[in-house]
RNA sequence: UGCGGGGUGGAGCAGUGGUAGCUCGUUGGGCUCAUAACCCAAAGGUCGGGGGUUCGAAUCCUCCCUCCGCUACCA
């Protein structure tokens, strides 16, 4: 591995629409802590930057929704995130925050260096437009009736009923989720970043210079180059963002994906006048900490920036994360499925360590994983408690107990002493290159295994049996004890900082350096310990069991919402109800369309002729089944090709709350093509 | 639909061609310094499914099933 002269860390600027909870941190935050903390523990030159991200169209629409600025909600999950981080000792050296003045300058001079290189495209398109609330709409924020399946719901950019990929300008009746009224289409210049200019590029320096990546972040890299590359608009029409620093960009900014990494740079900026050092000297080495929807943004997008804009170092790597889940459900913020950081630290207080430890130890680094309060529970009660806090409290106990607290000599040595002595170092090795090779998960469970192998030492040598018999001995033992309880408090440092800092404290020793780990003579004989308290304390079920209460409370409150009959729609006429034909028909034949999950054809004799309709059922009904049913159809739909099949006219369907659909049928039997009116 | 990453004993995870491993849990035993903590031992897996390559496959090829991401909020 290349040897660099200094470290720059970032981790993903979480955006400031909400609280932190456990799958931030987990994915991102707790394992760039620890790298952070073991790269300073080595002496390291290492600074970490981070901060809100604060742009963006959601956070305009949660203004919009609670009746105050862009800045005061911004403002609010700034102060609220920055604490809870603090509070739980994630050691950023700044964080920062993307509405800063620097931050403004920073990514408008990025911007200005790229559009003076003649490296943005500049393009006209047609956009939606919202009258009322006076701005351009994301795809998101459209929605209408989908042309493949007539779903009314579906999204300017994917239909979510049949899957297919939309974009905003194939729905039919397009209206504005902002205002609800129908948005029109209007001209608008934006800058686009040509991706494709730089693909042969970004093809030698991921896939052949950097085959080192994690698999998920190489994988997911690849097939985006070998898909092809299109250049990306990096301008939004929007007011709430860094403006777009040109003549004639009034009411544009930069898009949130284009300003959000340059606030690596700003924080940096922002912390030391020597940031240049950090950001252009080769000799820097920088790591982007991520979460797995990232990976295309750190790896493909920002990198492209940089090498466009000229002057500043690339990422050496970028270890993404997969996804944590909370008790086999997809932790959201909108459905209010999370452990919220600012929550955990009020209910659990002192217990910082032990959450670190749950989630470095159960961190989702190559696959998502889950959550679940039970294994909160033991893995504070079978590891933390059992192993480390209980090795640590006998050793200090005993000394207590025979020697009043004094650190004995270390008298003569056996083989399995020796043995254990040097495993001491063979630990720290393992755990150190585990960290270089963002191995958390085992790197932890190496630290773990110096407290295992200290009880095995403790329950193998007897020293409670010797020490009638043996004194001597039993001070050797005693003495071996306690440098591993000090070699503890430096390996274990970058995991659970806080419950180290105590036992340096117990043990009356100061911070030592990541180097002085392995060396077995840290605690010189006679060196005098102070009363040990206990380091972790057991979890009863009953405080396990007010959060799983929590939880389930958020999910009944989830569903009680999705109960909710859907708003009714706006009154029509007779007329226009008139002109549509809806009759009875009954299904002739039923066959799955090959290669999808959703949709049936059917043909069906309706009257007026036999027809086929493709209809995207196939999900709740068994093709046999529908065969000889009778139902109600749409006659008169305009026939639209889907899957290559002419579909012509709609079957209908009650859906259900939980998305289940029903057949509409006439009550009792009626000849096919009778009028439904 | 496509592409990427997953699917391994009860739970959580390692393991990319050569006798299936770790942590926790379970069962039995030992110990009693220690927060009923610690130590030892055992049970428990046709490695998502089918087909193929190979002397040999969890590992390579192929088809299929399934979860997650790319795709609002969001790591």
């Amino acid at each position: 591995m290349k040897k660099f002269k200094r470290h720059l860390i970032t981790s993903a600027l979480p955006y400031a629409n909400g609280p932190i909870h456990i799958g931030h941190l987990a994915g991102v935050y707790v394992p760039s802590d620890i790298y952070a903390r073991f790269l300073r523990m080595k002496g390291e030159d290492v600074i970490w930057v981070c901060g809100s991200d604060e742009h963006g169209v959601p956070i305009t629409l949660k203004a919009r929704k609670e009746g105050i600025t862009p800045q005061q909600v911004v403002d609010r999950y700034h102060e609220l995130n920055k604490k809870a981080f603090e509070d739980f000792g994630i050691s950023f050296d700044i964080y920062s925050r993307t509405s800063n003045k620097i931050h403004y300058q920073t990514a408008s001079d990025f911007f200005l260096k790229l559009y003076n290189k003649g490296e943005f495209l500049e393009k006209t398109s047609n956009q939606y437009y919202d009258e009322e609330a006076k701005c351009f709409l994301a795809d998101r924020y459209i929605m209408g009736t989908c042309p493949h399946c007539g779903n009314e719901n579906a999204y300017g950019d994917q239909c979510e009923k049949c899957g297919t990929s939309l974009s905003p300008n194939d729905l039919i009746n397009p209206r504005s989720t902002v205002s609800g009224n129908k948005p029109v289409l209007r001209e608008t210049l934006h800058w686009y970043l040509p991706l494709d200019k730089y693909e042969p590029w970004l093809k030698k320096w991921i896939l052949e210079d950097h085959r080192e990546w994690k698999a998920n972040v190489y994988g997911q890299c690849k097939s985006w180059i070998d898909q092809g590359l299109q250049p990306r608009a990096v301008s939004r029409d929007l007011d709430w963002g860094v403006p777009v620093p040109v003549k004639g960009a009034d009411g544009k900014v930069l898009y949130v994906w284009f300003d959000a990494p340059i606030g690596y740079i700003s924080a940096t900026r922002e912390l030391t006048p020597d940031w240049e050092k950090y950001w252009r000297d080769p000799e820097t080495r920088m790591i982007h900490f991520i979460g797995k929807d990232n990976i295309v943004f750190h790896c493909i997008i920002f990198p492209a920036m940089l090498n466009a804009e000229g002057s500043f170092i690339l990422p050496d790597n970028v270890p993404a994360n997969e996804f944590l889940n909370l008790e086999n459900d997809k932790i959201s913020t909108s459905r209010n499925w999370a452990v919220w950081l600012h929550e955990y630290l009020e209910e659990f207080p002192g217990k910082q360590d032990v959450l670190r430890y749950a989630l470095c130890a159960n961190a989702p680094e190559t696959k998502d994983n889950d959550f679940t309060w039970k294994d909160f529970q033991a893995r504070n009660n079978n590891e933390l408690v059992a192993i480390l806090g209980n090795f640590v409290n006998r050793t200090l106990v005993l000394t207590n107990n025979y020697y009043s607290g004094k650190v004995p000599g270390r008298g003569p040595t056996n083989a399995y002493d020796l043995e254990v002595l040097e495993a001491v170092g063979k630990l720290k090795e393992s755990v150190e290159s585990n960290l270089d090779a963002f191995r958390f998960r085992e790197a932890l469970k190496e630290a773990m295994n110096l407290a295992r192998l200290g009880n095995k030492y403790l329950a193998d040598r007897e020293p409670w049996k010797l020490v009638k018999t043996d004194p001597a001995t039993v001070e050797t033992i005693m003495n071996i004890s306690l440098q591993i309880t000090a070699n503890l408090t430096i390996i274990c440092e970058p995991f659970l900082p806080f419950s180290m800092k105590k036992l340096r404290e117990w043990i009356r020793v100061g911070e030592f350096g990541w180097k002085d780990a392995g060396n077995t003579d840290l605690l010189p004989g006679g060196h005098l310990i102070g009363k040990p308290e206990l380091l972790f304390e057991k979890i009863e079920d009953e405080k396990i069991d007010i959060q799983i209460e929590k939880l389930m409370l958020a999910k009944k409150a989830n569903e009680a919402a999705a109960a909710c009959v859907v708003p009714g729609k706006d009154t029509i006429t007779f007329d226009d109800f008139s002109r549509l034909d809806i009759r009875s028909a009954t299904i002739l034949e039923a066959e799955k369309v090959p290669k999808t999950t959703k949709l049936l054809k059917l043909k069906i004799d309706c009257g007026l002729d036999t027809r086929t309709i493709v209809s995207g059922i196939a999900e709740f009904f068994e093709p046999r089944d529908l065969i000889g049913k009778q139902i109600s159809i749409v006659a008169n739909l305009e026939p639209r090709k889907i899957k290559g099949i002419e579909s012509k006219g709609m079957i209908l369907c009650a859906e259900d709350r939980d998305g289940k659909l029903v057949l509409v049928a006439p009550a009792g039997n009626v000849s096919n093509g009778s009028t439904i009116k």
